[in-house]
DNA sequence: AAATCGGGGTG
DNA sequence: CACCCAGATTT
């Protein structure tokens, strides 16, 4: 045998030690169908029904996954039923009014989906003859729309055999696997995501897929303890079969949470309030807010400033203090509710009526506590 | 690789 | 209160 071969096989030894801790990862040909044929009779008894499940056109799917992006199914199905029903084909999309848009997307969160949804869609009628592009690739060049979602809509909507790796799939395929690697690191997902393509089936890629999801959802749970005895293919289950289900997977990565404190200014004059559009990037982009100023303000300070604008401050009170917390800080608000007379508009605000808050503005979360005193 | 980007349900 | 969710994009 040459040094070469002896060499490799060293190597080999080493990266599977390194990579492949104990680790399941081996199937037979035959474990693999029966894997399939029990996850696939599960789904198609348990399955839950869904909006976009009962007619999975393209666009349905296309909305539905982009919606369910980090954000539970519970949430997303009034604004998917909403949203299709306002807006039921790719051309319409396209030419969606941007206030009407982040309207419907109000409080749903993460709102680049938004505006990246309807770039897409004119995308899709200037080079697609406006439909879905069904191939990888092209999908990957649209906004929005990463591995997952491609897969997603490749499998579900056009049948095609590509995995669709979620958070649910990861740790489904983590435990199976009783992976004991960061799932957050790149080479344990890399690990996971070839494991999946070999699970998944030539046919049926799109229930089988979706079958992963509901059992992530219902059995093999993310929070609390997984409904093992529940599940269709625990007997595939490294972890199931040494206890270690509710321990994995193993996720590190805690984010250290910052808190800015802000002071919310809620300003009436003759029965209309005064909105601000916030910037076209960064947090809540393009949404309508409260104005608001950095720190905890006082009264004189509030009264200032608006008249430092050219209006006369008639009464000022404090309002209840509000937490709210985003993914990744929280915000602690104070507020003032004044009422103001005079004419000079600062330009950056816009004085709107209850109706209009109601049916046009789009108002992110943190602010809806101020409105509805 | 790590940070950004919402909001709500859950233990 | 911390964690997670049918992730993608930017830094």
């Amino acid at each position: 045998m040459s040094l070469f071969f002896r060499l490799l096989m060293i190597f080999v030894d080493i990266e599977s030690v390194e990579i492949r801790p104990l680790i399941r990862y081996n199937f037979g040909m035959d474990e693999i169908k029966e894997f399939q044929e029990a996850l696939l009779n599960w789904y198609r008894k348990s399955g839950r029904v869904l909006p976009w499940r009962s007619d999975p056109s393209p666009y349905k799917v296309w909305i539905s996954e982009i919606m369910l992006q980090q954000t539970r199914v519970d949430t997303v199905i009034p604004y998917f039923n909403r949203f299709i029903s306002e807006i039921p084909t790719i051309k319409d999309l396209a030419e969606t009014d941007d206030e009407k848009l982040y309207k419907l997307w109000q409080g749903l969160g993460y709102y680049r989906r938004a505006s990246h949804l309807k770039k897409a869609a004119q995308i899709m009628v200037d080079q697609y003859n406006g439909r879905l592009p069904e191939n990888f690739n092209d999908l990957l060049t649209l906004p929005g729309i990463g591995a997952y979602t491609a897969g997603a809509i490749l499998s579900i909507a056009f049948n095609i055999s590509i995995p669709a790796v979620d958070g649910n799939v990861f740790r489904i395929i983590a435990r199976i696997n009783a992976e004991t690697g960061d799932i957050q690191k790149a080479s344990v997902k890399k690990r996971l995501e070839a494991c999946v393509k070999e699970l998944i089936p030539s046919t049926d890629a799109g229930d089988f897929n979706q079958a992963l999801m509901d059992l992530g959802a219902n059995i093999c749970i993310p929070n609390g303890i997984p409904k093992c005895e529940e599940c269709p293919v625990k007997n595939f289950c490294k972890a199931y079969s040494e206890g270690l289900a509710y321990t994995l997977p193993v996720k590190g990565n805690k984010a250290v949470r910052k808190t800015q404190e802000i002071t919310v200014l809620k300003i009436l004059r003759d029965n209309r309030l005064a909105l601000r559009k916030r910037e076209e990037k960064g947090l809540l982009s393009n949404l309508w807010e409260l104005p608001n100023y950095q720190s905890f303000l006082t009264e004189e300070q509030c009264i200032k400033i608006l008249q430092n604008n050219g209006f006369k401050v008639t009464s000022i009170m404090p309002m209840e203090r509000v937490k709210h917390a985003f993914s990744h800080m929280d915000w602690i608000m104070i507020g003032y509710l004044i009422t103001v007379e005079g004419n000079e508009d600062l330009s950056s605000w816009t004085w709107v009526t209850r109706e209009e808050i109601l049916n046009v503005y789009s108002i992110p979360s943190a602010f809806l506590p101020f409105l509805s005193v």
